[in-house]
DNA sequence: CAGTGGTCTAGACCACTGG
DNA sequence: CAGTGGTCTAGACCACTGC
């Protein structure tokens, strides 16, 4: 079979490309948008290669390299001898799998939520560029601090997060104080927003009178700030976050390739 | 053929697994050696993979997984209908492959050097620690500072670099003043060092009067600080680098998958 | 044991590069 | 045009999981 013939649901799915869209991602074009229209759910698993390699005409081979593209970014899972699974942040290892804060010395990242304020606002021009809405739609805001677990609990984190009202309806306070895991987790089950990936500016600034009394440093200390976008599926952004991180015992850890 | 016969060649080269080792991670092992040797200086071009494949007993799907992992891990780079290449810090698009620092627009990211210091001292504690020195053995120290090319030009970054000694023997602040291009493309091609990848550890800290000074900020103004630990082939550590961003108009960006 | 993903092969053909 | 990497196939067999 011809890598240009029939597959008229592939060519539906195909995404722009330079000139010549081998098959393997015609495939994993297809996958992806039967991911974004909810198809499987974050957790469960797809049918395995052999079958999808049946019902798309093609070999086991060409549904593989579209299926580990796919696990690369962080859309599918592998497991050997089970089957392939939709990622989800419901069952991350790490409690949150894009915070990069980690403690200086190796010891555990384990750190209690407090909610300061979750409340429908006007998303404001900030916002509403980030998000791509107008500056008069309604956006849920919400700002919690991060503590150590350990007692006694200091304060690490302050994050100011901006959510479309749109796909948020039903946000409260008492639903997220009474969440238990990951807020990425909720968002999945509770309003069907899949966090795929995201982007981080990071500065360092000085912490105003209020910032520094949530976080218990003096004013005008010097604080990471990092501000991150993170995209659902289509290169949708659907979340804005601004966090502001105490630096004197944990730190921003990144690997260069 | 199966995957557990013969290859003396390979099994040498092969690294501690769990249980199991695929016959391309062997072949990747090999190709990871013999780059680590210099059989294939950076720049070049490696054997293409119906050769490889043919000196090693191999069909082309193997060699062209273990390619193409060494091609995903930044060792090796594919160029379709030219060749395979052994990567090179010589020749980036980029000036500076590990610099996440971008501006706030998404002007050019031009960068000039103005070099402050290179001399031979003792490693110290810290740099010994970090390098798997001892704090007595001889370390080159670099300071330089990073400045906007565009007039007038403004202080951006302040780096202090340590690299072990017995490495850089003939390292020079002459030699450096008169480099063009990439730091670790002098590194590379004078001393056979090969960056390969690197950790990073981001804090916010106050300047302190010296680097304020430096940096053309007042003192206790906030900075990025950014300590990178570079490491060579076999997970050896070769350069530990302290670098300080002023982050008014420029930032730190990060991609999280 | 059956079902899954993971490896390996052999061969055909396509797309891109440079002489 | 020859030589390179890139795609695709069909089929065999291996390793891991759970019943």
């Amino acid at each position: 079979m011809n890598a240009r013939d029939g597959l008229e649901e592939r060519s539906a799915a195909a995404v722009a490309v330079p000139s010549f869209s081998p098959l393997y991602r015609q495939i994993k074009a297809l996958l992806l948008s039967r991911l974004q229209a909810g198809e499987w759910k974050p957790g469960e698993m797809i049918p395995s290669e052999l079958e999808l390699a049946a019902r798309l005409k093609v070999s086991q081979g060409t549904v593989r390299k579209a299926v580990d593209e796919l696990a690369q970014e962080n859309h599918l899972v592998r497991r050997q001898g089970k089957g392939t699974f939709v990622a989800t942040h419901a069952e991350e290892r790490t409690q949150y799998r894009f915070l990069r804060l980690t403690p200086d010395d190796g010891a555990s990242t384990r750190l209690q939520r407090r909610l300061l304020e979750c409340r429908r606002v006007r998303a404001g021009a900030e916002a509403a560029r980030a998000l791509e809405l107008r500056a008069s739609d309604m956006a849920v805001q919400i700002r919690r601090l991060l503590l150590t677990a350990a007692e006694p609990a200091q304060p690490v984190v302050l994050d100011e997060i901006w959510l479309p009202g749109s796909l948020f309806k039903g946000l409260t306070a008492e639903k997220l104080a009474a969440w238990r895991g990951p807020m990425y987790g909720l968002f999945e089950s509770e309003f069907g927003v899949r966090m795929v990936r995201a982007e981080e500016r990071i500065r360092a600034v000085a912490a105003t009178r209020d910032e520094a009394a949530l976080l218990g440093v003096t004013p005008s200390a010097p604080l990471l700030l990092v501000e991150r976008l993170s995209y659902t599926y289509g290169e949708r952004p659907v979340e804005l976050r601004r966090g502001l991180y105490r630096t004197e015992h944990f730190h921003y850890r990144n690997e260069l390739g």
